[in-house]
DNA sequence: AGATTTTCATACTTATCGATACAATAACGG
DNA sequence: CCGTTATTGTATCGATAAGTATGAAAATCT
């Protein structure tokens, strides 16, 4: 009735679902899609393949349940909270600062799984790539919908152009990324949000 | 005595080899390392197998070599050109919209290749991932010292942080090369560069 | 307890990966 | 014409990729 089903039948699973997807997540955001092999994974999650297999089907579901975890869970959850800040300059402050921040959490791997999971790939991953892809225009469609009512509001200025905006922001955040995963220091990056917010300063109008 | 070696002495080369290796160029700058198989390496290139390896090395000097006249005839010339701007902003100006240019030129993949190359790769790839990332950095060094330059001619303010302007340059290009993989177009990302420019203006003191 | 159901562990399959062995071919110098 | 040198095409190498077949193990249900 809860969440979790009732009382199972057979031999019980040995690890939680959740915790390895949690595992495999960490492989695939350090070693992106392709570079991440079914070896690789089972030795990180501790789990044999056939397990694998039968928890998450295969490896592009695997990593599309873990790309939702990292969207729920992790990251995207920031990109959601900054979105509820007041004004439109709250969310980009909130939205860049905290970008900064999770892209070079020495706890996780640098750089941000939506740009780094498959930039570009072989054809056979290409499904990947598209879905990767989807997600980062919704998180700038999120935030051009947001910029649009702030305008509405009178946030932003009637000659402001929500989408340019959203565009640029996110622009600036998947350029951190690249940073991040080329080795910039968290200071590093937040020197570059202080420069992108001098030119949101001059566009909100 | 030239640049091309004296007469040759056995059977002659059936290809050309600028040609072939702009063709791979081509594939791996679609595709990235990881993603790219000798197969489909070999069969854009019209040449066999064991033609490439005596030509060419092996798949990671293919790369390499791919990447250096990416660098030297492609788009890392525009790079190089747009340093030698009279002034700092014109650098910047040249240098992001030259950027937005060749990012979405239709007649080559969208994107950077050393961007798109390797951002993450397994661990048999981690050379190739080194090697893009220091040719980034080298860039963005090269965009310092030119702003160094800048600085000591009176051309940026005394205040002005050389380095911070240059890696804030580069991560908007950076971000742009993610937006053009993602299926920016040229104006999407003309619009950005306009904003970028806007916090070059109020931090160029 | 015995039947049922699901998971686990080992070992395997097929396909493809990057890289080569080998012999035929095509140029050269003598 | 002959020996040398380098390239070409075919066919293949061992390693590894993703994915599974199979039977033992561990739980519940009757």
């Amino acid at each position: 009735m809860t969440g979790k089903e009732a009382v199972q039948k057979g031999r019980p699973r040995e690890f939680d679902k959740e915790q390895v997807l949690d595992k495999a997540l960490h492989v695939f955001w350090k070693r992106g899609y392709e570079g991440t092999s079914l070896s690789d994974l089972t030795e990180a999650m501790g789990i044999n393949r056939p397990s694998l297999y039968a928890a998450f089907g295969n490896k592009e579901e695997l990593f599309k349940l873990a790309l939702d975890r990292y969207l729920e869970k992790g990251p995207g959850s920031v990109h959601r909270a900054s979105l509820q800040k007041p004004t439109a300059t709250a969310v980009v402050e909130s939205l860049l600062t905290s970008s900064a921040t999770y892209l070079t959490d020495p706890s996780n791997p640098p750089g941000c799984l939506a740009v780094q999971g498959a930039l570009s790939c072989g054809e056979a991953s290409e499904s990947i790539k598209q879905a990767l892809c989807e997600r980062r225009s919704l998180g700038e469609q999120q935030l051009r919908q947001r910029f649009e009512c702030a305008k509405a509001e009178g946030d932003l200025g009637p000659d402001s152009d929500p989408a340019g905006l959203a565009r640029y922001v996110m622009t600036v955040m998947q350029g951190m990324s690249v940073q991040a995963a080329g080795g910039a220091s968290r200071a590093d990056l937040l020197a570059v949000v202080d420069m992108a917010l001098k030119a949101w300063s001059s566009s909100k109008s």
